[in-house]
DNA sequence: CTGAAAGCGCTTACAG
DNA sequence: CTGAAAGCGCTTACAG
C-alpha cells in the first residue's frame, strides 16, 4: 500500500510537506519541491486514503442511495440516478447504494448496514412503494440528514405533481375536440401515482362537465400481460368507445396498441388519439405516444441538492418540492373539431 | 456526533470495552457490562464510524462499479445491480457507483475522483461499448483490483455467450421446420454483441446449408425509430419474405411486430415466428416472444464474486467467465414441419 | 474480566 | 518556505 509517508521518504520532503503539496496548500511551496512530490506520488502511483481523510474532517464525502427491492421501473431509475450522481461530482462525493426488501424492515431486529455504520453523510431514500414505518423510525433514531424521492412527505421530500399532469393531459385532449376521453392503467401498486393521475385525469373531466370513465385494473389489482390485448380489445369494440385514452405508463399503451392497430383494423391518431406518462418520449415501438414526461434526472438532481443543503445545516427540515411535467407531442393525437 | 468515547462515558466503562462488546469479542465480558454498553449505544444512537474502522483494517469496505455514459439497456442494468449488490451484501461490502463519459478519459490530465482517491477495494468495470485504453492504464498504474463486465478480454473479465445465443436461437428455429431465417438489427453501436449474435446467427445457418440473410444497419449505423415500421414493412412485403426473424433486441421486434400485424395483417406465430434476446421474456407488448435471455443478474453476481476473489489475493489475475444464455419460450414461434 | 496504549493515514494549526 | 506534533475514531495486542 503507497501511502503519503512513502512519497515524502522517496521524495525526500517531511510528511506534511507532501501533503501540503498534493493538497489545497501547492502555492506555499517552492516549484523545485512541488515537482519531487509530484513526481515521486506519480511514480509510486499514490492515492490518498479516503478514510483517513474522512476522519480528519469529520465528513465521510459519500451519500447513500436507498432503493426498495419491490419491482420499479427500471429506465426512470436509471435517469434518476445519473441526476444524483452528477450533482455529488459536483460536490466531490461519492454515490453508495443500498438495497432491501421492505419485509426485512418490520422484522425488529433487523438493521441495514447502511444506517448500522456511519458510512455516508446523509440518505436518498427511493421508495415507489409505501415506506415502512420502521424505516422512518430508524433514520430519526440516528439522526441522519435525509430526502425523500417519489414521496409525499410534507418535508425533506420531491416527486413530480402527477395529479397535475393528469389535468394536462386531459386538458389537452379536451382542446382538440375530444369529449369521450378515457384513462386506462392495467398495473396495481400502492404508489400515488397510481391514483394521482387517475384523480388529475377525473378532476379535469369534471371541470369540463364529462363523466369520467376508468379502464382497467383498480388499485391493488394488476393485469397479467398475457390478459392486456385480449382486454384492451373488449373495450375498443363497444359503440362508444372513447375516442382518445390516457394510459398510466407505456407498458399499458402498448397493448391498446396492438389491439386496435393489430385485432381491429384500427389507426393511430385517426381512429383513436393516445396520451401516455413515462419518463421520455413513448416510441418504443415506432410509433411516437404523446407522452406526459416525469422529470427522472431533475428529481434525482434535485433530490442531491437538496440533501447537500441539508448535510451542510446538520439535517435541518426542508420545504418539499414537487415538479411539474411536460408533454411532449409525438404523432399520436389528432384533433376531432 | 456520537462516538464510542461517548459511549464508554455513558456506560461507565472504558473506550477499548465498548468496541470489544459492539465489536466480535462480547463473549469475553459479563453480562451485565455488556447490557449497559449496549444499552447506551442504543440510548445514544450510536453507529461505528466506518472511515476509522476502515483505517485499522486497512479495507476500504466497498467496491466500486464503473459506469460509461454511453446509452446503455437501463433493465439489463439494473437487473445487473441487483446482482452485484446481493452478493456485496454477503460479504458486508458497500457499493460506489461510479459514472464517467468515455470522452473524458482521453483528456490525458483527467483522472476520475474513484480512482484518484483510495476508496474502494476493488472495481467492478462496465463499459458496454469499447474500453478507452487510458482506464485501462490507469488502472494498470494504480494496481487496483478490477473485473471487466462484458468484455472479452482474456483475464478477468466477464460476458454472456452472444456468440453461442446466435446459435441456439437459429438452431431452435431450423428444428421447427423454418429455412428462411433472417437476422434482425436496427441499432448499431460498437459492442461486441451486436456481431456476436448476428454471427452466431450466421454461423448455424452455413452448418445447416442455408444462407444468411441480415436484415438493418450495418455496424455503426442505426435505424431512427421513426422509420423502423416503414423498414420493416418494406422486407416483410416481398414475396421470399422469411418465416422467422431473429431479432438483436425486444427493441428490434416490437416495429417488426407492429408492421407486420398492424399494416400487413399478419399473425404471429401463423404468419411469422420471431426470437429476440433481452433480459427477460419480451412480452411488453402483451405479446410473449420466445427469448433469449441474457443473464444479467449471474452476470453481475459473478462478477462481484470474482472481484471479492481478487481482492483477497491482492489483485492475481482470473481466468476470465462466458455464461450460457437459455431460450425462454413465449407464443411466438411456430412449426412449419 | 477490563483498561491503557499504540497506531491505522491523513490534515492542520503552530513553530521555526 | 518546511517540518514536528497532535489528533480524527476506532481496534487490538498486551498488561494487570
Amino acid at each position: 500500500m503507497v501511502t503519503a509517508e512513502k512519497v515524502a521518504q522517496l521524495s525526500g520532503v517531511s510528511l506534511s510537506t507532501v501533503s501540503q503539496v498534493l493538497g489545497d496548500r501547492a502555492h506555499l511551496f517552492r516549484a523545485e519541491t512541488r515537482e519531487k512530490v509530484v513526481r515521486a506520488a506519480q511514480k509510486l502511483g499514490y492515492r490518498p486514503n479516503s478514510s483517513a481523510r474522512a476522519m480528519r474532517s469529520g465528513r465521510l464525502g459519500a451519500i447513500g442511495l436507498l432503493l426498495s427491492t419491490e419491482e420499479h421501473r427500471s429506465s426512470l431509475f436509471e435517469k434518476m440516478l445519473v441526476g444524483i450522481y452528477d450533482e455529488l461530482v459536483r460536490q466531490n462525493l461519492r454515490l453508495n447504494v443500498a438495497r432491501f426488501p421492505d419485509k426485512a424492515l418490520t422484522d425488529e431486529g433487523f438493521v441495514p448496514q447502511i444506517l448500522r455504520e456511519w458510512s455516508c453523510d446523509g440518505l436518498l431514500i427511493n421508495y415507489n412503494a409505501l415506506i415502512p414505518p420502521r424505516m422512518v423510525e430508524l433514520i430519526q433514531n440516528y439522526k441522519i440528514p435525509s430526502v425523500w424521492i417519489n414521496s409525499q412527505r410534507d418535508t425533506d421530500a420531491i416527486r413530480p405533481d402527477d395529479f397535475g399532469a393528469g389535468v394536462i393531459a386531459t386538458e389537452y385532449l379536451l382542446k382538440l375536440g375530444h369529449r369521450r376521453i378515457a384513462y386506462a392503467s392495467y398495473s396495481g401498486g400502492g404508489h400515488y401515482s397510481t391514483t394521482d393521475r387517475r384523480d388529475g385525469y377525473a378532476h379535469a373531466m369534471k371541470q369540463a362537465g364529462l363523466a369520467p370513465q376508468i379502464i382497467g385494473a383498480q388499485t391493488g389489482s394488476s393485469f397479467e400481460r398475457s390478459q392486456r390485448i385480449q382486454a384492451s380489445r373488449q373495450w375498443l369494440e363497444q359503440s362508444d368507445r372513447p375516442t382518445a385514452v390516457i394510459t398510466y405508463a407505456g407498458s399499458t399503451a402498448l397493448p391498446i396498441i396492438m389491439a386496435a392497430i393489430g385485432e381491429l383494423g384500427m389507426r393511430v391518431p385517426r381512429d383513436l388519439s393516445l396520451v401516455t406518462f413515462d419518463d421520455s418520449l413513448f416510441d418504443d415501438c415506432g410509433l411516437a405516444v404523446s407522452t406526459m414526461v416525469i422529470p427522472e434526472y431533475e428529481l434525482g438532481q434535485t433530490a442531491a441538492r437538496m440533501l447537500e443543503q441539508k448535510i451542510k445545516t446538520s439535517g435541518q427540515s426542508l420545504p418539499s418540492q414537487v415538479l411539474t411535467m411536460q408533454l411532449v407531442q409525438g404523432n399520436s393525437c389528432q384533433s376531432i373539431i
